[in-house]
DNA sequence: GCATGATCATGC
DNA sequence: GCATGATCATGC
């Protein structure tokens, strides 16, 4: 039975839940959730739905049972655990369907969508999805994601569709002719191959047992979406004892100095170094990320850039924003202009630099910035500047790089003929806003 | 070696 | 096809 104190959650709060659950990330059920028996080894196919009743009953300390009410009843939250598999490039999608509750022919056709069991226990689900492994005990499959997810949007309303159609066939005695192919995200899936095909009120027909399932599609769409964006924060109490930049530098700590090589190494990965991205890429995998998002950066619009030193310390190149357009910014003002609001988000600075010795590129800070006021008064400046030009029609003498310590302009585009128009209505190749390698190495020095 | 112009590579 | 971050190429 469910013991308060055994479990440390709160069974009526969805959010305690989804705390405790997280605990779980990049843990195993061994771990986690020590079963009170020997439980011995068993071919894969007993194992099936073995990891969600373990997880239940000795992690959430909840009672298998299958009812039409959600695990978390007074939450009204359903927990349902499914396997997902490693694809190459590290990224994740579901190994199979998601099997929900197993329609009950006689008792659905009473049923309104509002009020059906179907939306009653899949309505909010907590995910525990975990990495499916062939040749691994379930015991040992590692937690990959934890998810709260809620049907809504577009997704409830085709869903709700699905549902209606497969309730329309089997109200019409068709329920022997129900296909998976019938419907779009909502599957009727076989359920129990050797259940024998059971009459139903509605038709003389018997028909095989089908469960509700979300198809692989829809649980791949469901997982795409977590990996777009991902935690730097993995466990909940992680803020209380450090603050977030701690948080994020921590995870550097371990390779600061090191070459690129012995990064990978201790990483045990092998990247492309040829590609561009490929300090950027680097960068996330140290922090453990894999998503393409990273969620407090998200919110905090924090903006990742990689600076590449050279030997002697100057930054390699000058780092470069989306270019402007040459309309658009005579229509506004500094405070309101687009470079002055990316000069305002923070920043976080992930530098290398070239080894003199040895021909290697190094790990050599972490850090975050933006930028001190007085700083912003020159890029301000040059803002101006290029805001007076165009609105002379003077397209030769936007400021250079000599002409200030901060910023500067000069093309950015695909080719001479990636262009912009202009107020005198002749195009132009696009520009954008520099900051100088100079400026970049005061800052990195100072931080 | 640096400033400036030009372009590549990737992802959406 | 384009925006964006990153990088190359040229000339002084």
């Amino acid at each position: 039975m469910y013991n308060q104190d055994k479990y440390d959650y709160d069974k009526n709060d969805a959010s305690s839940i989804y705390d405790y659950a997280k605990r779980l990330i990049n843990k195993t059920l061994r771990e986690m959730a020590p079963s009170p028996m020997i439980i011995k080894d068993a071919p894969a196919t007993e194992v099936k739905g073995k990891f969600g009743q373990h997880l239940e009953k000795y992690y959430f300390g909840i009672e298998n049972n299958s009812k039409s009410e959600p695990d978390f009843k007074e939450a009204s939250l359903e927990l349902k655990s499914t396997p997902i598999k490693k694809l190459q490039g590290g990224r994740y999608s579901p190994k199979e369907r998601l099997v929900l509750n197993i329609i009950n022919y006689n008792e659905i056709v009473k049923e309104t969508w509002e009020k059906s069991h179907f939306l009653n226990k899949n309505e909010f689900i907590l995910f525990v999805m975990y990495l499916y492994e062939k040749d691994k005990f379930f015991l040992d499959y590692l937690v990959k994601y934890v998810n709260l997810w809620k049907l809504e949007n577009n997704d409830r309303e085709i869903i709700r569709q699905d549902w209606e159609k497969i309730v329309a066939k089997i109200r019409n005695g068709k329920a022997h002719e129900l296909s998976e192919g019938d419907t779009f995200y909502l599957g009727a899936c076989r359920k129990g191959h050797h259940e024998k095909p059971r009459g139903y009120s509605c038709s003389q027909i018997s028909a095989k047992q089908r469960a509700f399932s979300f198809k692989t599609k829809f649980m791949k769409s469901i997982i795409h979406r977590l990996q777009d964006s991902e935690s730097l924060i993995k466990k909940s109490d992680e803020l209380k004892s450090k603050n977030f930049e701690e948080i994020v530098y921590d995870k550097f700590r371990e390779f600061l100095g090191l070459n690129v090589d012995k990064i990978e190494e201790k990483l045990k990965i092998n990247l492309n170094e040829s590609a561009k991205n490929y300090y950027e890429v680097l960068a996330r995998r140290m922090m453990k990320i894999t998503a393409k998002k990273i969620e407090e950066f998200e919110k905090a619009n924090v903006k990742m850039k990689i600076i590449r030193l050279k030997h002697n310390g100057v930054p390699k190149e000058d780092m470069s924003f989306p270019y402007f357009k040459y309309n658009e910014i005579l229509t506004q003002n500094w405070t309101e202009s687009d470079f002055c609001g990316q000069l305002e988000s923070k920043f976080f600075f992930i530098v290398y630099q070239m080894d003199k010795d040895e021909n290697k590129i190094l790990l050599k800070k972490v850090f975050f910035w933006n930028m001190p006021a007085k700083d912003m008064e020159e890029a301000k400046k040059v803002w101006c500047k290029t805001q007076n030009i165009i609105s002379q029609n003077v397209f030769d003498s936007f400021p250079k790089k000599s002409e200030n310590e901060v910023s500067h302009v000069r093309p950015h585009a695909r080719n001479k003929e990636d262009t912009c128009r202009a107020p005198d209505g002749n195009s132009y190749t696009k520009k954008s806003f520099w900051l100088n390698s100079q400026y970049l190495q005061s800052q990195i020095e100072k931080n």
